[in-house]
DNA sequence: AACGCGCCCTGTCCGC
DNA sequence: TGCGGACAGGGCGCGT
């Protein structure tokens, strides 16, 4: 669920209220969010002690960095959530999976109903290699029209399946790859590689157009999504297209239509999109 | 080797 | 009111 604009305003928020404080211990409540080789006692060990020296992100993935080389990657799934405790909203929590103490009396709590999430515990140099198997970012200035051209034209799968794979382009999901293709006017199902130069250019202007409107307003709840303080983001009434089968286009008035592709909902105006 | 598919898990909603 | 099925923002491992 959340994508590249959910992460980042959550990115954005901890590194306002976490960087210089510490972990004074550590509660895991379910293991199964734990990472391959990663088991709670380890996890305890290893980060107890540590202070965060900053927070970043690539593609859905929020990085926890803390002294002595230590990176927590936190990929939120589907149902991921991380809130600070002494938000009012963290009494909503059902389901978290682990407490990091912090040195001020609160806590940063990772909750996932889920539990599609993953932690992750890296040094700088093995996040550094898993982060080179994610694709461009497409807020970066290397996510150009004519990277994105280049990039789609080696794939025949159809473009809404291609712009969900973290490989290629890191951060877009469901609703982001739909409302972008929406707004370049290209249909979902079209295989990757017969985009035009100008239809790749458009697909790119409206990837990050989408991204950083869904950004400035804190991203998009749809049910399960919040920031770190617990509070839904506000870009769901500004969806153009996902969720929205059997409403008219808000361009041409043509109703909505919902196909599936590989398992997931695609939405698409058969007027707009070609 | 690039794809599609099934599965991981819980919650909600809808039709009967 | 209860029950079964469909569906949900993601990503991995497997088979072809």
């Amino acid at each position: 669920m959340p994508e590249l604009p959910e992460a980042e305003t959550i990115v954005r928020d901890l590194r306002r209220r976490v960087p210089g404080h510490c972990v004074t211990g550590l509660k895991v409540t379910h293991a199964d969010v734990l990472g391959p080789g990663l088991n709670p006692r380890r996890l305890a060990r290893e980060l107890k002690g540590l202070c965060f020296r900053d927070v970043g992100r690539r593609g859905k993935n929020v990085v926890l960095h803390f002294d002595r080389d230590r990176v927590l990657a936190v990929n939120l799934g589907m149902t991921g959530r991380l809130v600070v405790s002494e938000s009012p909203r963290a009494a909503e929590l059902r389901h978290v999976a682990v407490r990091l103490d912090l040195d001020d009396g609160h806590a940063l709590l990772y909750d996932d109903t889920r539990r599609f999430g993953r932690l992750e515990l890296h040094t700088t140099a093995t996040w550094a290699e898993r982060s080179a198997e994610l694709g461009l970012e497409p807020l970066a200035p290397e996510f150009t029209a004519a990277a994105l051209h280049k990039l789609a034209g080696a794939s025949r799968t159809r473009i809404r399946n291609w712009l969900l794979d973290q490989r290629r382009v890191a951060g877009v999901g469901n609703i982001y790859a739909n409302e972008a293709l929406f707004r370049a006017g290209v249909h979902p199902a079209r295989p990757a590689n017969c985009m035009s130069a100008r239809e790749a250019a458009k697909l790119r202007d409206a990837l990050v157009a989408v991204l950083t409107e869904a950004i400035a307003a804190r991203g998009t709840t749809l049910s399960d999504y919040r920031d770190a303080a617990g509070e839904a983001g506000g870009f769901e009434p500004r969806l153009q297209i996902y969720g929205r089968e059997g409403e008219p286009c808000p361009v041409c008035g043509q109703t909505i239509q919902r196909v599936v592709l590989t398992n997931r909902s695609a939405f698409f105006c058969p007027r707009c999109q070609r």
